[in-house]
DNA sequence: GTCTATAAATGGATAGAC
DNA sequence: GTCTATCCATTTATAGAC
């Protein structure tokens, strides 16, 4: 495919492809940080899942703390391209937000390593974040996107006023959230499979509708 | 205070309280496993937080692990206890509905350290949870509970048909548990603190009327 | 039951060859 | 840039005295 000689087309294509060693560093770390969380992770299993070494590790991301938040600007990236894709259209306020609540929605279902991940952060009071412009950057215009919504709803009477576009954000990502951060301790204590295809749909609409409901400008 | 005799009111009272010395181990690991998570936690903090030693832990409950899960279930209680002192008037749904979510609002943002311990079980896929009654039989009187109040509201037309008690304290649950989970986070990447009184506030009042907006009957 | 001291093992990190 | 081999600090866990 690439025009250059390669010697394999599987397997490490040229000696030292750094970007590809990186990326496949970072792949395998997202899966062990995620399920064994950053003290219970360990860069020996990180490195049995790459075709690489742990030294290579080492060389590339000089600490297994360091490569730990390079792994969670990676997977933050992933939420922000999905919302940038979204086109919403502010003329039809209650669709645009029933599609962004959805797109949400699965989101988060779609990417439990991700939501894994921010939950290990907090763990951690989110040190690894901590004074990083890029993540305050990376979430702002999910927000001022809200907030567009919120006006136009507003201008045409389908919302009613008042309401914070953030707070909203923590509604919308609460019911998102909770729902795959928390499946495990759900499933044991209350039998209830949060994974199950028709839990998950009567989910997604309960979201969409209780968003709404909160919104609508009827009932005082 | 107490009948017997005691060389001192203070320190260990007597030389081998063996109640009194777990219950004083189970505190310090709650903080430390709160704090750093089940593999982050060291054995030697926990040892350090408490008038006694390492080995002494180990005497008590065999290893940490095992500490780590009587602590769980130590911390769940906590919740329990205080669902059953709530005295909630059926006649009144829409009032029994606000005091319960207002409880349970509260009992999460007053003990984080309960919330991050259940993130951090989640993190491990509730596997010190799995297979163990007592947290069946802890969590079930709340859905009961809801499935009550929901009834009631019903037959007296406050309360639409076809909410399942176990959604709804899913949806309750989430938003009062992620904004205590997920605060570090949410400082860093949106600059809001979930601590402050007056945000506080503002979301408490909002879960209620969220809740209430989702069961009330006017609206399709 | 609780201590001091230490064993045993784990696992983050690196030296040095290629 | 990547490997093999290994160091060494940390930390779970226990032996043995009291």
């Amino acid at each position: 495919m690439a025009a250059e000689a390669q010697k394999k087309i599987d397997g490490r294509s040229r000696p030292h492809d750094i970007e590809r060693t990186r990326a496949e560093i970072l792949r395998a770390a997202l899966t062990v940080f995620s399920e064994k969380g950053l003290s219970g992770a360990r860069v020996d299993e990180i490195a049995a899942l790459t075709e690489t070494t742990k030294p290579t590790i080492y060389y590339h991301f000089r600490s297994k703390q360091d490569l730990y938040a390079a792994v969670l600007e990676a997977a933050y990236s992933g939420i922000r391209d999905m919302e940038r894709a979204l086109d919403l259209d502010l003329s039809d306020p209650v669709t645009a937000v029933r599609r962004l609540v959805e797109a949400s929605f699965d989101y988060h279902a779609d990417n439990p390593a991700w939501v894994r991940l921010v939950s290990t952060e907090n763990i951690h009071s989110a040190r690894h974040i901590v004074g990083k412009p890029a993540f305050p950057a990376l979430n702002a215009p999910i927000v001022n996107r809200l907030s567009a919504i919120l006006q136009a709803g507003e201008k045409i009477g389908v919302f009613r006023h008042g309401v914070d576009p953030a707070m909203l954000h923590w509604m919308i990502s609460a019911m998102c959230f909770h729902r795959v951060s928390n499946r495990y301790t759900w499933r044991e204590n209350f039998g209830i499979d949060m994974e199950a295809p028709h839990i998950r749909m009567a989910q997604r609409a309960m979201t969409v509708e209780a968003v709404l409901r909160f919104l609508a400008t009827t009932q005082a």
